[in-house]
DNA sequence: AAAAAAATACCAAGAACTTGGTATTTTTTT
DNA sequence: AAAAAAATACCAAGTTCTTGGTATTTTTTT
């Protein structure tokens, strides 16, 4: 027999934290050894605690879930699932990409969060089919459309990106352009706000 | 001695409300009478069922937590927990309004939801204290301010949101003027993020 | 009833964004 | 090696936003 799968856990709401923890706590098989609000303490604790399973939010103050499965790729034995608020198909993908071994989105049910953290500690990967992923013929954002997008968020107009990017203005006006017909919106608003919802917040 | 507590639960993500399931489960005063995570059927629910207490989410769909709790004003028995992710005092301010007994933010423990419980069905009401609450000098925006924000948040040009508020577009410029400077913000991008903070989207 | 806050409307100059193009170079995929 | 995708750069006309004003009316608070 397999000995219990040490897990860990990180998610920005104290609640959520709560809960799966009592969620998971009658699992005899699962040990929780750990939990953090924020990303960064949850990094820490990832590399000094060495859990089975992480089991992170995407969204989370100091680092996010992302982040944090780029910088233990390759260099930590812990199996991450990522839970997330929406599926996004580039957010998946980079997760996919960083070696995540799951994708949830924060409607499952207990029943299908227990089935996933077994067949992740069976080393199997669970990618959470969603409707939304067929009919989503967006393609996702390239690596420097996401740099300028980001930037956009919070607050930059397109010469202050270009000054940080040591690009011309018109290159970011380009992306801005691709931004807008990728996102399928047409205005600065539309595409803040379908950003936000895609969690690249 | 009391009767037990009736308690519904209302959020959006159902991981959310196993996790209050089992939370409250081993509480032997309060009974889960039901469940919902979206606002619509929350509401009915709550005619029919007339929990004692309801925790309701703000943002869900369909109906969000202030709309279920202004629908049902001096309509109900049942009194408000508000859960909410974010401290905005306009959304505190409405919920109290709205005799909502408790305004609690999701980062909270288990041991102050209890407390908060216990205390709302024996009829105290519970604001949590928050420091944002007190070093927020911003002023709430006002009822005309939030119906333009509303507008500029899903993609309204000034001209637009001017048509649909049969106002004159300098009104609305007067608006964004004033939004801005409630928010500390000096653009679209940064009004919108802080929008999107403080659960207004 | 007086004072304060909110809502309304207006103006103009300058900054920034949007649209619809073209076009070259670099990187990735087949 | 060829094809496709991504990144880069440029232009111009038109639209929209931003700033810094002023000013009147309506509503709320004291």
């Amino acid at each position: 027999m397999k000995e219990s799968i040490n897990l860990y856990l990180a998610d920005d709401h104290q609640i959520v934290i709560d809960g799966l923890s009592l969620l998971l706590k009658n699992e005899k098989n699962i040990c929780i050894i750990g939990s953090a609000t924020n990303g960064l303490t949850a990094y820490n604790d990832i590399i000094n605690l060495k859990p089975n399973i992480a089991l992170i939010d995407l969204r989370m103050p100091e680092k996010d879930g992302l982040e944090i499965i780029k910088s233990l790729f390759n260099k930590s034995s812990t199996k991450f699932i990522i839970l997330s608020m929406h599926m996004e198909r580039r957010l998946l993908l980079d997760a996919i990409n960083y070696n995540a071994y799951a994708y949830l989105l924060k409607n499952i049910g207990q029943k299908e969060l227990l089935e996933t953290i077994y067949k992740v500690a069976n080393n199997e990967k669970v990618i959470i089919k969603n409707p939304l992923l067929k009919t989503e013929k967006k393609t996702f954002l390239s690596p420097r459309e996401m740099d300028v997008l980001k930037l956009i968020l919070v607050g930059n107009t397109s010469s202050q990106i270009a000054e940080k990017l040591y690009l011309s203005q018109f290159t970011i006006g380009t992306h801005r352009k691709n931004l807008m017909k990728k996102a399928g919106v047409i205005n600065l608003p539309q595409l803040i706000h379908w950003a936000e919802e895609n969690g690249l917040s």
